[in-house]
DNA sequence: AATTGTATTGTAAGTGCTTACAGGGTTATG
DNA sequence: CATAACCCTGTAAGCACTTACAATACAATT
């Protein structure tokens, strides 16, 4: 079953089948429809690789992850792929793991698939530490459309789209200071531009306040909420203390929030949390943890269309931003 | 960049270039090893397209998920595509959405895309009420394996996966019943393969401890936290009462939590809760919650490993069944 | 009626790979 | 030394589509 049948019995040449395929405006109604009935009763569908042979393209993204099990990228990747699929593209998946260990052989087995561009979702993709180890995207990009959802490089052919983070961890600083808070303890868990830009936004909104950014309160922990739990029973034992907690991620709040409860801390009286993302995780603690929703369904619609201008020869701005909303549930009370 | 290029430089024909890539062994190693070489000094990749439409296969399967947000369904995909990368396959990702509306639809996309098999992650795929529903699967079956994980079919062409579901609840339903409980409160989500065996393990553990099997103990809710809870407060309310509260799913388990919380029970004195699934939400809440761990991770390796079989013409029982193991924490005293 | 232009259709040359078949070279056998 | 056997390699015919270019048909213009 292939044009050729369908040429046969439409009577016309296996040319005008093909245009009709492709939505070729040069073909007669009556043509078009003839062909359209007969490729509906032969129940004919157009072959994938012959189609990708010829038009070198198979309508076909990259979508490389770290890690699908994090709610909030699973949520990217099901909003980025109906997009996609709303707009003619399919997308094939790679979930690196959280470890990224083999992140740019992952990319470039991508880019034999021949995929149109590459979308790569969640901040980890780009290191702010190493520069050099994002050249192999920054090359890429001279090939294909790359988009960076939620991460920042600034390359020709490399489009972001990001959440406003500094502004949004500056508010919520601003608002846990304006409220009396006076140790607000930081907890995040990468070195990623967006990671950089949140702890940014704390510290500025404490110099804003006229108060000094105190290393001790500033913390690295793994993205577990068992080690942030652990991670912060240590430090009260040491002799710190604190009236607040921002985390750069829901899980690190749950175990903030764990902690709390261990330590039989009244919240948010005693103990203001706030996490970030607004995941599912927030909402399924009691109580409900207060959370920065960073809008992802948002930035991948966003991402997408800005990848369907790309395509089409239109000009996108190497950054797209749109402002996070601080979601007030039962931590906090500002 | 193509094998025409490789084949002049490395002075062979194209044919013997298009051998070397396809571990042909009808190659002396002197050719090969030169080849090989002519390639890597070229950077020369095969193009996908060209191959397909020699092969007629791509290497690719697709997998369906109704909704990657749920965090059972995203550990699923992240084995199912590590695995199937491992042995060499991509794979295209379709998430349908939680109302399945269009799953027929998306069936028929992936189809036409030509890929090798499809693998459908999630019960919802198979429902019970509606037999006649599920013939374009058994259709496409008999064109391509289908494999399903967490579902059954039983049809030529079709392999499931399948966790001993109602093994697991009747284990869960007969601890309770043996440590005292006897008003035990079943919520569930689905009329699905996997969601009918469950509810009859439950069952057949309650008729086993001679105690009759009361239908208003069991009700159909949303996959939804917050209806969880309405759920239970409202059936409180109206007089019913119950010692324990079984859940098909773990997202049930935390509303049924917040109910308990609500209403000051104490867990799981008052009130025993489980979960399904086992997911991070059972480890998010204070108390955690026990849950059934359902082994995504064995069940997306055997999925793959079978379908492999499969492809080799090796020969695959049509159901294959793992255990599950209840994993106690602190909603429960069994 | 001849000419021009336009809309539609067909022809044929790619697109990069696989593979059946044929052929050439080398070695073993009679 | 001729012949068969075998191993390796090359030729060429697909695979199903796209598209530049050529050709045709038909209407409009002079």
């Amino acid at each position: 079953m292939n044009i050729y049948d369908v040429s046969a019995k439409a009577g016309v040449s296996i040319a005008t089948v093909s245009r009709v395929l492709n939505g070729n405006p040069n073909v007669s109604d009556k043509t078009r429809n003839r062909v359209l009935e007969v490729m509906d009763e032969l129940g004919y569908t157009p072959n994938v690789f012959a189609r990708g042979l010829g038009l070198n393209t198979m309508k076909t993204v990259g979508i490389m992850c770290s890690d699908s099990s994090d709610p909030y990228l699973a949520h990217a990747i099901y909003y980025l792929e109906r997009e996609l699929r709303a707009n003619g593209y399919d997308s094939i998946l790679c979930c690196t793991g959280s470890e990224l260990v083999n992140k740019r052989q992952y990319f470039e087995l991508l880019l034999s698939k021949r995929v149109d561009a590459m979308i790569l979702a969640g901040s980890k993709f780009v290191e702010i530490d190493s520069a050099e180890d994002n050249n192999y995207i920054i090359e890429a990009a001279a090939d294909l459309p790359v988009m960076l959802v939620n991460g920042y490089l600034d390359a020709p052919g490399i489009y972001s789209t990001v959440c406003d983070d500094h502004d949004a961890m500056y508010q919520v600083a601003h608002r846990l200071l304006q409220s009396g808070r006076r140790q607000i303890l930081y907890l995040y868990t990468s070195h990623s531009y967006s990671g950089m830009n949140k702890l940014q936004g704390y510290k500025d909104a404490l110099t804003a306040h006229g108060m000094p950014v105190r290393q001790e309160l500033i913390h690295r922990c793994a993205k577990d909420l068992g080690e942030a739990k652990e991670l912060l029973l240590s430090l009260a034992d040491s002799g710190l203390t604190f009236d607040a907690v921002m985390t750069s991620d829901d899980s690190l709040a749950v175990g903030a929030l764990k902690f709390a409860h261990c330590r039989k801390k009244s919240i948010p009286e005693e103990l203001s949390i706030v996490g970030y993302n607004n995941s599912m995780l927030s909402y399924c603690t009691d109580p409900e943890i207060s959370s920065v929703d960073t809008k992802i369904e948002s930035l991948s619609i966003i991402t997408v269309q800005s990848l369907m201008k790309v395509f089409g020869g239109g000009q996108v701005p190497g950054k797209s931003v749109i402002k996070a909303d601080f979601v007030q549930k039962q931590t906090t009370d500002l």
